[in-house]
DNA sequence: CTGGGTGCAGTTTTT
DNA sequence: CTGCACCCAG
């Protein structure tokens, strides 16, 4: 097959052609390294996906010797999805095609699933028998197992003053009042997360740890708890998505990594030759190592993204990397950067030409974007070749004196549109930056929309823990293990649990519980025969229960029973086991072969379960569900069902869109990203450091607008600011621009 | 329309 | 503790 016919195929079922200037030249150079700079609805992802058929259809190159990668699961599943759909047109044109190709032997998947996929394959003695850590599990781990958070002396307090920004605002928010001056350290919870978040960092920033313990002080300290991490993970067996990446780079500079990069001229071991990256602008230090060594030997690496859309500093994304590609190439390789071929993809098939023009416009109206090293060198303006048009304003406000007023003013210009000009609900999306329905974020909204018969669908609205089946199971699961508060419920303060938003919430649970056993006795029965059973256990003794089988039994009781019918309900009881099977997998430090699913009775209280196992209990798990509160599970599929009206952040909108537009927050003034400070503190000790020096206000104002620009490249026909009074006068997300206001009905689009 | 005072609520995202 | 949203005086 040659390219001609390739396109032949391709181009009917993608229903428009491929752009002979910027997308064909980036589907059809195989060799070398590539660089695609891609703006917003650009068709960067077709791309990828016809130069990957094209690899495997015209240069028949092995299936098995591509990796592709993506930022998430979703995206490649996506990808892999719309690649197969054209492989199956193009089996069909040619059946013999089908036996000789293994279409499903692509590596294609996020980064960690193919490390984890690619070390297990290959037996890497590294990583055999590990069980893989995800974020809670981790949280979990170290909130067990590392002496920052073990040790409640002072003997690391001149750590946490230094990293005070890390656990500062979380005082404030679950505090009557902080610890001001940072006298004591902070709580367990609290270094536990900024313990993962450091530790995390370390390795994915590739810090250099004899240059950090030689520094001294603090740098000490941290470099003594990240090894006594790192050891007691390798005791436990576990590795965390940070680790699992260092495993792989040492992987590769293996003997055994040598056969997977190089082959062994074998079908099972073809070697890798080809390597492309997708949404490559949030990509970290040691995916950039690891990426530029699995292609150290024929330099076929392929990036494509969009600098201004980098989204995810906060887990060590960096847009360095995107924006220094070349140069990345230059010092790792030692080539000259010119040998890194730059493309473009800068026309826009997403937008209304007006809108394509405003994001262009908003990104470089402020100076800190026109700064060297804010954007790739040499970025052309973009250009509007979508079919849609039309002489409507197509980017507008719609305001009110206060919230509520424009939230008013935003639902009434919603029922106009459903009334006069669109279908559904969900051809409409409001982008914010919190989408929890409290007064000040998306609470107004939903009301509104609610008022005028219009449903949202906000499924991060993180109140899983308020709803009644969740609020009864942990009610029931509470009271087995805590009897003081069965009895009563505002005892909380007595049960070993002293922070406020910790005891505010069991307290709630418990009243739940209670409510709903009023007419149910056969939990209740259940929890009572399970505490007799609890008190007729010796001191200090294991139960031999594990505290999964009781909420096991707890579910198995009405009003769960019927509980579980409903869809929705049985998805979240689902998760709610889920979390309950990781607490249970956490390793008890102490007692080998023992797990915190274990209980045991305490020693000084005659029939309760160990104070010290409750303790840990609330203050680890219970704690942690506290401060960050939980989400529905989602269900993958589906973005939003049709006859509602998504309210998303912009992470969640990232890479979708929607033919209206709106976003609410243009107030917003930068504040100091706590991953801006530690990116800056650990810069110092970088094995390869960042080719650019941007000051942490830089940064931090970069972020801010990139997100901004990321939510309303989102609109495909109109895009409405949501501004009350307030708003605006000024903030990063509006600015004043000249454009039209809306009111309450639209004009004719 | 501006600005100071008061009162209240309290991020987000992924492997 | 901050920072905002809102109110009211000027």
């Amino acid at each position: 097959m040659n390219m001609q016919q390739l396109l032949q195929i391709v181009q009917p079922v993608l229903g428009y052609p491929l752009d002979p200037k910027e997308q064909i030249p980036v589907i059809s150079q195989a060799n070398g390294p590539l660089w695609v700079v891609a703006g917003p609805g650009s068709g960067k992802t077709e791309a990828l996906v016809v130069r990957t058929l094209k690899l495997i259809f015209v240069d028949r190159v092995s299936p098995k010797s591509i990796m592709i990668t993506t930022f998430t699961e979703k995206a490649a599943k996506n990808l892999f999805d719309r690649i197969l759909n054209y492989a199956s047109h193009i089996f069909q044109n040619d059946p013999a095609l089908q036996q000789a190709i293994d279409i499903h032997s692509l590596r294609i998947g996020t980064l960690h699933s193919l490390c984890n996929d690619i070390m297990l394959e290959y037996r890497h003695p590294g990583y055999e028998n590990y069980r893989l850590l995800d974020d809670l599990e981790q949280y979990l781990f170290v909130y067990e197992h590392s002496d920052l958070v073990q040790d409640n002396s002072t003997n690391y307090l001149p750590l946490w003053q230094r990293f005070d920004y890390l656990v500062s605002h979380w005082d404030y928010i679950t505090d009557s009042a902080g610890w001001g001056d940072r006298t004591r350290p902070p709580n367990r919870w609290r270094r536990a997360k900024a313990a993962v978040s450091i530790f995390n960092r370390i390795v994915e920033d590739m810090i250099d740890l004899n240059q950090m313990r030689n520094q001294g002080g603090v740098w000490q300290l941290l470099s003594d708890a990240y090894e006594d991490y790192m050891c007691n993970l390798e005791d436990h067996g576990r590795c965390d998505f940070a680790h699992l990446q260092s495993k792989f780079l040492e992987f590769l500079n293996s003997l055994l990594g040598d056969l997977f990069l190089s082959g062994d001229g074998s079908e099972r071991h073809p070697g890798i030759t080809y390597v492309m990256v997708d949404e490559y602008q949030d990509t970290n230090p040691i995916q950039e190592a690891i990426y530029l060594k699995l292609t150290e030997s024929h330099h076929n690496l392929c990036v494509v993204g969009d600098d201004d859309q980098a989204l995810y500093r906060f887990r060590g994304g960096t847009v360095d990397c995107m924006v220094t590609f070349d140069r990345a190439c230059a010092r790792r390789w030692g080539i000259s950067p010119n040998q890194v071929t730059k493309k473009f993809l800068s026309a826009n098939y997403r937008s209304h030409p007006d809108i394509v023009r405003y994001c262009d416009d908003y990104i470089k109206s402020f100076p800190v974007m026109g700064l060297s090293g804010a954007r790739v060198a040499g970025k052309p303006v973009l250009v509007s070749k979508g079919g849609i048009s039309g002489n409507y304003p197509a980017v507008g406000y719609v305001t009110g004196k206060t919230i509520e007023e424009t939230a008013d003013n935003f639902a009434r210009l919603v029922r106009d549109l459903l009334d006069n000009i669109i279908q559904l609900p969900s051809q409409c999306a409001l982008l914010m930056r919190s989408v929890r329905e409290s007064p000040r974020y998306a609470g107004p909204f939903a009301e509104a929309l609610r008022r005028v018969a219009i449903q949202p669908y906000n499924p991060r609205s993180r109140t899983f823990l308020k709803q009644e089946e969740i609020m009864t199971a942990l009610g029931a699961f509470v009271s087995v293990i805590d009897p003081n508060l069965a009895a009563n419920p505002t005892s909380a303060a007595l049960s070993s649990i002293k922070g406020p938003g910790i005891q505010r919430m069991v307290e709630g649970w418990v009243r739940e519980y209670q409510r709903i056993t009023a007419t149910n006795q056969a939990l209740s029965n259940y929890v009572s025969q399970s505490l007799a059973y609890i008190a007729s256990q010796a001191p200090n003794s294991w139960l031999g229960v594990n505290i999964l089988e009781i909420l096991y039994r707890i579910l198995a009781h009405e009003p769960f029973s019927t509980w579980e019918n409903d869809p929705e309900r049985s998805y979240r009881l689902g998760k709610l086991t889920k979390i309950f099977e990781t607490y249970a997998s956490v390793p008890y430090p102490g007692s080998p072969g023992s797990t915190r699913g274990n209980l045991r009775t305490s020693n000084v209280s005659q029939g309760e379960v160990s104070f010290g196992w409750r303790q840990d209990f609330y203050y680890s798990l219970v704690g942690l569900l506290v401060s960050e509160g939980m989400s529905d599970p989602e269900e993958e599929e589906i973005i939003c069902p049709e006859d509602r009206l998504p309210i998303m952040t912009v992470h969640q909108a990232k890479g979708l869109q929607f033919p209206f537009v709106f976003v609410y927050g243009l107030n917003q003034r930068p504040s100091q990203e706590s991953s801006v400070s530690l990116e800056d503190d650990l810069s110092q000790f970088r094995q390869n450091p960042s080719l650019l020096a941007f000051s942490q206000q830089q940064r931090t104002e970069q972020d801010l607008i990139r997100f901004y620009y990321v939510a309303y490249a989102r609109a495909q026909y109109v895009l409405v600011h949501l501004a009350p009074q307030a708003h605006l006068k000024g903030g990063f997300g509006f600015a004043g621009r000249d454009v039209h206001r809306f009111q309450q009905s639209v004009p004719t689009v």
